[in-house]
DNA sequence: GAGATATGTCAATAATGCTGACGTATTTTC
DNA sequence: GAAAATACGTCAGCATTATTGACATATCTC
């Protein structure tokens, strides 16, 4: 059998379910992601340092390692944005109290007022999505994207965006914080 | 004022409306895209290539130019993996017939059964995803996401999702397609 | 003191993007 | 029919962000 005259695949195309919101999920990302983007080029910066400067930003105290494991990136990758973002006075280490190998990282207030700038653009991409529809939307928005998260990272992720969750603090331990001797006190670098 | 005692930085962050949302939607899409990552390593193709399947799968005889307007990337980035594509049998280039400086991309069989199996990885984690909440917030899944994407966007992603879209032809005519002259054949490459 | 842990750093490599500059085939315009 | 515009390909160089492997240093634990 040739070649078929006009169209050569018929219906092939297009049978995956949830195919419009494959695609469209991958628009609303690239788009999400712009937004920062064009703020971050006149800094120099680049995803990378935005990621880095929001999750050190939202947990004050996280550890290099705690940081590594949210990323998923090596320290190697990590520790070139974060020499731009310490440099540049965004980000301040401080050595750890209970444990002075670690180094904690928090937000200056430079770092933490881009990251708050850089956090409403994106709210702003979201207060306008959902404008439309119903308020009662809104947990289902949640629901739906934790949905999208591996079952066995959506621990880790909602014990990092819904707060320190009173996990017990050692198991994993993932930042330096919670009840700590009083009046103990980090050094600045 | 010096250090204040052990919380440098009281309520001073997670101030941005939507934040959960926000984070939410970055751990989404990196594991949303993870998936099809892990597939594509064994064939030692990498998102870019994914892209470009895809997006020439779901729209046979797309050209050069609208890809590239798709994609947003430069014509020496998509040549560089197209070649592999081409090369692997996954896409096959055509010449147009009723101009024939375009290049007309299809998917071969191959190519075809990939962007399938991708697809349907995608789908799989979107179905995990809804599957807790009522059939009726698919909708409004469609109008978050495509409340995501720029306005000015909107309608060619909503042309590119939901079919050629009636809209006039040739006025941007992103495809060489729908009315050919009777028996418009296009040449294998 | 030995060994594990937390971090930093040097060197090399890969994937994906970019700009600029040409070259070629084909269509359109005057 | 010649000139200009269009569609595409390619060469060369560069930036960003990721990787792996190897090694160094400080610190904590046993």
């Amino acid at each position: 059998m040739a070649e078929p005259e006009a169209a050569p695949e018929p219906a092939d195309t297009g049978e995956a379910p949830f195919i419009d919101l494959i695609e469209l999920f991958f628009f609303a990302y690239r788009d999400f992601t712009a937004d920062a983007d064009r703020q971050l080029e006149a800094l120099q910066f680049g995803r990378a340092h935005h990621r880095v400067l929001h999750f050190v930003y939202r947990n004050p105290g996280l550890t290099v390692a705690a940081l590594l494991d949210i990323l998923k990136i090596t320290k190697q990758s990590l520790n070139r944005v974060m020499k731009d973002l310490t440099d540049g006075d965004f980000i301040e280490v401080r050595t750890g109290v209970n444990d002075r190998r670690r180094r904690l990282l928090h937000a200056t207030a430079k770092g933490r007022r881009l990251a708050l700038d850089l956090a409403l653009l994106h709210a702003k991409r979201f207060e306008r999505a959902l404008a439309p529809l119903p308020v009662s939307v809104r947990p289902q928005a949640v629901a739906f994207l934790l949905g999208m998260i591996d079952a066995a990272e959506r621990p880790q992720v909602e014990a990092l965006v819904w707060g320190p969750a009173p996990a017990e603090a050692g198991a994993e331990a993932p930042r330096e914080a919670g009840p700590r001797p009083q009046g103990a006190r980090e050094q600045a670098a």
